[in-house]
DNA sequence: CCGTCTTTACAAACTCTTTATGGAACCTTT
DNA sequence: AAAGGTTCCATAAAGAGTTTGTAAAGACGG
């Protein structure tokens, strides 16, 4: 938190390429510009940033490709823009590696908020790397050893399927996980279609550890690509 | 733990220091207070406290010089408590040797939470020193050379197999044990799956130690995973 | 021979999987 | 925009497959 936050923007219309330059450098980021997944993966290379925005349609290398090669190199956080309607694409570049969306036409407030989450997950998950054998997110304390885990104090019973699934949501909140994601982490790769186990298995989790389980305020469904996980107040 | 553990807060705001002393108090805990880590730690040096929870930010000696110093003369478990945004200090803390952190503003569930979990792993690592010739958890009292062993004060007897059993048992006391964690332990790493031979010994260990072997109270079942055992009463 | 450990067997308990149904979100067409 | 159709989501509950609890018989060693 020293310096600025440095963020890649990756689009090929000039007039969006204004506005969020204009709007992230009106809340500090230092910011720079590429109108294409070629030219915005060499900047990438030269200039090192803290996050990439990117476009999913774009002329040279797409969204897409842009991903895969930024998760070849990197684990830089990359928020991917995306028209309504393009689930499917948005799905794909989740299950690239890209950690949030947002759905064109959007606001500056809204992408704004998606940023700052971004970065506060990168440099969280940087001081949590030390091996730990105890995990904090919000309202929800996990010992790994004695596989406690506590809501607001509260301790809680789960199965070992559900102290899993609990497990890597905690230990990626915020992003979007897409159900693809969430099945090989927790079934395997070979379960990856089985979105059935998902819904129950989410629907057990939540009548556990949510207040309201109609409304559920940790576990939010992403309708077509998956779950997001919000562990409550943030430190 | 047949004592009250005794705890020390040292934090120079009065308003803190007070929830945190009745909370503790009203869970039974000894605790005592100081202003300041300077004399924080003279306080420690006179009393032996089995927990220190400290403040960052502090006058005179700070939280992390009081952590150096602590650690220089013991291996007392050391809780910090920092303010939103600290994360550098606090990696600094943990580095120093400070077992747990938790960020204001919390809630004092959440703190007792982290409070016993540090005890109890102190008291595990301490019970695990070579020169032990004696245990006590709970209901138990263990003498290692004589092999003897009482529950509320009535002896037992316990085949070699079943004392190695119970002895791992109460030195890991709160944590999840695998199967294969305690065929390995007990019988050795050649039988790691021999899943039936704990399930025999784990039921005349319960005949003989448990009220009612029915509805375990002391060694508890974690279907899938292993047992855990609970020593019962811990103050 | 006796106490202890190993092995076997089966019923009970538990978790995981699978299925079914009603409702919600989304897309298409008008 | 609104209606209809389609796909997806939430939930309950039945079913399958394991694991666990318990008793008891066989094996081993002092």
């Amino acid at each position: 938190m020293n310096e600025r936050a440095r963020i890649l923007v990756v689009d090929d219309e000039p007039q969006l390429t204004r506005v969020l330059r204009t709007g992230l450098k009106s809340r500090g980021y230092d910011v720079r510009a590429a109108a294409d997944g070629l030219s915005g993966f060499e900047t990438f290379n030269d200039w090192h940033p803290d996050l990439v925005i990117t476009d999913l349609a774009m002329p040279n290398v797409d969204g897409l490709e842009l991903c895969r090669r930024l998760r070849a190199v990197s684990q830089v956080p990359i928020i991917v823009l995306s028209a309504k309607g393009e689930e499917k694409t948005k799905v794909e570049a989740l299950d690239l590696g890209a950690d949030d969306f947002v759905t064109k036409p959007f606001g500056i407030d809204e992408l704004l908020a998606r940023v700052r989450a971004s970065l506060r997950r990168a440099s969280a998950s940087a001081i949590n790397s030390p091996a730990q054998t105890t995990l904090d997110s919000g309202d929800f304390h996990v010992d790994l050893e004695s596989r406690e885990i506590t809501v607001s104090g509260n301790s809680v019973h789960l199965t070992p399927k559900e102290f899993d699934l609990l497990v890597y949501f905690i230990k990626h909140s915020g992003k979007v996980l897409t159900h693809r994601t969430l099945l090989a982490a927790i079934w395997g790769g070979n379960y990856v279609e089985q979105n059935e186990y998902l819904r129950v298995f989410v629907g057990t989790l939540r009548k556990k550890i949510e207040p309201d389980s109609t409304s559920p305020r940790y576990i939010l469904t992403e309708p077509w690509i998956g779950y997001r996980f919000d562990p409550g107040p943030a430190e």
